[in-house]
RNA sequence: GGUCUCGUGGCCGAGUGGCUAGGCGCCGGUCUGCAAAACCGUUGACAGCGGUUCGAAUCCGCUCGAGACCUCCA
């Protein structure tokens, strides 16, 4: 196994080898959704982010045990000053049970990530089935004296916290600084400092998603299930956190925190975020209500967008920026996205039908390192895609006859697309099977044959006709050397 | 206001001191009854000003502009 691997760790602010704390073992939390309503493009950000980081390292040979949560409690609503939870909300309004809300969001997470070939994680644990463990926590967080209890809630103690260990150091904040400048809101009597995060909440009446504790009946707070939930899987040190960068303060600052408040060890060895989606330059985001839904991409169906976008063009716009770059969202962009993919995964249909020569006229050893090369520095995967793009060139100048490749080289060549494109970025062709639709094959079938008489006849007025009528149903027809070939748009 | 990040050709987006990023578009060409598609090739940039250096998109300073976080908000 090579390991030349860097990573960025945000902890050190520096690209770091990649060494697992227990090889070839490597433990990988990430921070999944809150099911409270549809994933929209910014959720498919960090979802195929570390399905990258998930399948190179299963690439390079190691073991991966990837954890990425549901978050179905402990999620509160910002606009509603009573501390109510997200999915409680919701289930009341549309009068469901909240377990209801979260199953069917979960399952349309899940079909939309399964839409952009997103690898299931190794597990997918709920808050909701971790109270327990999450009272543990909040437990041993108040044995070690880093916590403390007021009206039934129980908060962590960042000023105490802060004098053995620094709070601060993931997100390079210096806790003077936040005491000047965290706002005072009302209601939050309870807590020592308005920075204190909520460990444990006491339930409002209305509050109907609650649990019994030794505190009051009430529900854990929203930086709680990570820790708990991570430790429970990964121990109380592993290799790899990620999330979006958003969560940065305060949430993987306080499960820093948390972790090493109960247990006196930093939870994580490598601390990676993904930037932002961004639309018209501002983040792309529930609270400001300019998201997209993947839905809608996949449809079309918003007035944002000029077409519909299959999971694989959203897919390919991902990767072909870097994480930790904002990415911005267009149609042009997408629409550029759309074509290049279709460049891309079309020289991968070519490669495979290359004949080989006695000489190679391109090194095809060199482009494959430097595909790893593009990925072993810190995922690189715009890199690797102009990589691979010149890797289509070539297949392309071989099909031409403009240059040769030798057998051993063409079988690299195709090890190299079906490692890069298929199993680590994960781009698949989408064209659809046409089971279902064998009699319009065959119907197309005579058409077309028709159509070839016409032309053969010289009779381009019947056979322009045939396909001027035919792209008014919205049926292409494109004349290619190996005859005419058809699409529906 | 505080902390941090960023400003690359028509668009998107890599690159952190000298060596072609790449994709889309444009333009030229090949192919073609025409069209489309496909393929090949070319063009074109480092926000502004100043500094360091033999040499800067890349380092430093200032100016202008944008964004993220600072809230029990992915």
């Amino acid at each position: 196994m090579e390991n030349n691997l860097f990573v960025y760790n945000t902890l050190s602010r520096k690209k770091e080898l990649f060494e697992p704390l227990n090889p070839p073992l490597v433990g990988m939390y990430v921070c999944g959704p809150t099911v409270y309503g549809d994933a929209h493009l910014g959720h498919a950000r960090p979802a195929i982010t570390f399905d990258l980081v998930f399948r190179y390292l299963q690439h390079l040979g190691y073991k991966v045990r990837y954890i990425r949560n549901i978050t179905d409690v402990g999620h509160l609503e910002n606009d509603a000053d009573e501390g109510e939870d997200k999915i409680a909300k919701k289930a009341r309004l549309e009068q469901l049970e909240p377990m209801e809300v979260a199953q069917y969001f979960s399952d349309r997470y899940h079909d939309n990530m399964d839409a952009l070939n997103v690898k299931h994680p190794s597990i997918e644990p709920r808050a909701s089935g971790h109270i327990i463990e999450q009272m543990e926590l909040v437990q041993k967080i108040l044995d070690a004296g880093y916590a403390y209890e007021a009206n039934g809630s129980v908060y962590f103690d960042v000023e105490k916290y802060n004098k053995t260990y620094h709070y601060g150091k993931l997100s390079g904040r210096v806790l003077e600084d936040l005491m000047a400048n965290t706002r005072e809101l009302e209601g939050q009597d309870e807590k020592r400092n308005s920075f204190d995060f909520a460990l444990w909440k006491k339930a409002q009446p209305e509050h109907i998603m609650r649990w019994h504790s030794p505190w009051s009946e009430g529900f854990p707070g929203w930086h709680l299930e990570c820790s708990a939930m991570s430790a429970r899987y990964l121990g109380e040190r592993f290799d790899i956190h990620g999330g979006g960068m958003d969560l940065l303060f305060p949430h993987h600052e306080s499960e820093i925190a948390q972790s090493q408040a109960a247990n006196g060890i930093e939870p994580v060895k490598y601390w990676l975020h993904n930037n932002m989606i961004t639309i018209n330059g501002q983040k792309m985001g529930k609270s400001l209500g300019n998201f997209i839904k993947l839905d809608e991409f996949f449809k079309g169906s918003n007035a944002s967008l000029t077409q519909a976008y299959s999971p694989m063009t959203i897919r390919f716009f991902i990767l072909q920026a870097h994480y930790r770059s904002p990415l911005d969202f267009s149609n042009e962009a997408l629409q550029a996205a759309e074509k290049g993919l279709k460049r891309l995964l079309q020289g991968m249909e070519t490669l495979q039908k290359l004949q080989p020569s006695a000489t190679s006229t391109s090194d095809i050893s060199q482009l494959q390192s430097k595909c790893y090369e593009a990925m072993n520095d810190d995922f690189n995967s715009p890199i690797l895609i102009a990589n691979l793009f010149e890797g289509v060139r070539i297949i392309n100048s071989v099909n031409d006859k403009k240059e040769s490749i030798t057998a051993e080289d063409l079988a690299l060549l195709k090890k190299l697309f079906a490692d890069f494109v298929t199993d680590i970025l994960g781009l698949i062709n989408e064209t659809s099977s046409g089971e279902q639709n064998k009699l319009i094959d065959e119907l197309m079938d005579v058409i077309l044959l028709l159509r070839q008489n016409a032309r053969a006849n010289k009779d381009f007025g019947t056979s322009d006709k045939i396909r001027d009528e035919l792209a008014k149903i919205s049926i292409s027809v494109k004349d290619t050397k190996e005859g005419a070939v058809w699409n529906m748009e």
